[in-house]
This record gives structure tokens, C-alpha cells and sequence, in this order.
DNA sequence: ACTAAGGGTTATAGTAACTATAAGGTCAAT
DNA sequence: ATTGACCTTATAGTTACTATAACCCTTAGT
């Protein structure tokens, strides 16, 4: 019945978030307090380990901390209704959507720009032209 | 011949960057000194207006401050060649595309997630075990 | 037993691009 | 003279880390 547990470098190469970024973690609370051995490192369960591949996995969506410090607190009630943790991926999907619109338009710009270059001196440049004058471009 | 001049609050409110944000500039060397009126406000001219300008059309693409310093003194350069700001607003380019990759990816894992529950409890939700376990999507 | 490499520990400061707060001075109008 | 809207400075907070320093522990090799 020996648990098996990792040291934070273990947990690190394990779960490819870093050592440094782990305590972290801890230290803001989105991870609990690590049991410690007898020379005092820090010593993981499995359950950590599920924890920290849960935050890895929500910032891959693009989650900030906070968020996943409310989707873990909902995620451990087993017995209530999912309606909450749908509802913040429905508005993380949003958040996304928006940004990938922002960034759309960046690309365009961006592209007209570098179609409009011809390669003279500065003062002929129509990139610097549009960015320096010409208040339209919303 | 009376250069007209502005206060902060007033290039402000005409550029619609925060005057807050306009000291930040100025402190972090992205404006320079504004000159002072004689009760030691800052006075602001038509040069200093269509820099900021500049600036807040460069951020609208995404560039970093620090970019926007070096595309700053390049585009000061009259003589020289635009090739360094083509080089610059291409680097951006794909910066954006990356990250645009990177968010594409991210809608479309939240969609499958927002799909895949139908409101149940916690302890069924197919978000939270997805989220929690399943090692697998890269 | 000694030593060196490669872990681990803490605390503090730095990053980007602001935003917020406090505590005060100035200007125009009533 | 006083109000309200502006301006000034300095300092601290934000997000999610990263970097640095200075030190302790473990393990393998000589």
C-alpha cells in the first residue's frame, strides 16, 4: 500500500511544467500545500499529479489561473450540476473568438502592408506613410 | 506662426490613448521630454501628436513597445532604406499567424467541449473528465 | 571519508504594458 | 472664495511567470 510520490523535479518532468512554476502554484493556492520529507522536500501524490495535468491542460485553452481555480473548485463537487464548468467554457470560447478577431485583422493589415513595400528609402515608404499619417484603418 | 500646443489631457482625449499611458511613454523613453507650460504642465505639440499617433496605430498591430521604439528610429531615418521596417512588419506578420494557430487550436478544442455535455452532474461531465485526465489531446 | 554534480529550499526582483491609488498643485467659472 | 475638473508626482498592483542569489540535501565516484 506504499504510495508512490514524486519530488517537484519528478513532478516537473512528468507533467512538462517546471519545477519553479509548480511551486508557484502552490504559493498562489491553485495547488495545496505539498507534504514535505523528513529533509524537508516537497512530496506529490497522484492526486497532485491529476491536479497539475488538469491546470496544464486548462491553460492550453487559454484559461487565466483564476479561471482554473474556479473550474477546479467546481470540478470537486462531484455531486453538483456541470452547468457552471459549461458555462465558463462557453465564455472562454467567447474570449477566444474575440481575440482570434482582433488578430485577424492584425493579419490583414499586416499583409497589406508588406503587399504596398516596394523597397526605397524611408521617406518614400508607404508602410511608414501608414502608420505615421492617415487616420482611417479603424 | 503660434504652434498651437496641447496638454496632456487634450492629446489624450484627441489620440485616444490614456494620459496615464502618455506619461508611462514618456517615462519609458517611447516620447520624449514634453516641455513644460510654467506652471509645470506638459505641453504637447503637433510632432509629439502624430508620434503618438504612430504608436497607437503600431500597437493596433500588435507590436511591442520595444518594437515600436526601433520602428520609431528607423522611420526617423529619412534616408535610409525601409528595408528594416519591411523586415519588421513581416516578423510581426508571423508572430500573429502563431498566434492565431495557437487560438484556432484552442476554438476548436472548446467547441468539442461545449459539445460534449449534456448538464449533468460533475461526476459525469464529460468537460471536467476531459479536462482532468486523458493524457492525450496534443 | 571527501568531493562534486545535480537535485532541493527560500526570498527577492524583474518582465510587459499598463491600471489604481494617494496626496497634492492649477485653472476657469461661479 | 470655492468648486470641479484638470494637472503633478510617486508608489504599488496586475498576470503568469522567469531570473537570481545563497544556501541545504542526496548520491555517485575516488
Amino acid at each position: 500500500m506504499s504510495e508512490k510520490s514524486y519530488t517537484v523535479g519528478r513532478l516537473a518532468a512528468d507533467t512538462g511544467i517546471k519545477a519553479v512554476t509548480i511551486r508557484y502554484y502552490e504559493k498562489i493556492g491553485l495547488l495545496p500545500e505539498a507534504s514535505r520529507s523528513e529533509s524537508g522536500y516537497r512530496l506529490y501524490s497522484e492526486a497532485d499529479y491529476s491536479r497539475l495535468l488538469f491546470i496544464r491542460r486548462s491553460r492550453g485553452l487559454g484559461f487565466s489561473l483564476d479561471d482554473i481555480r474556479e473550474l477546479l473548485s467546481l470540478a470537486d463537487r462531484q455531486q453538483d450540476s456541470c452547468a457552471g464548468v459549461e458555462a465558463k467554457v462557453e465564455q472562454q470560447l467567447e474570449q477566444v473568438r474575440s481575440r482570434l478577431k482582433d488578430l485577424r485583422a492584425m493579419e490583414h493589415e499586416l499583409e497589406r502592408l508588406t503587399a504596398c513595400c516596394e523597397g526605397g528609402a524611408i521617406m518614400d515608404c508607404r508602410i511608414v506613410e501608414t502608420l505615421s499619417g492617415e487616420t482611417a484603418a479603424r
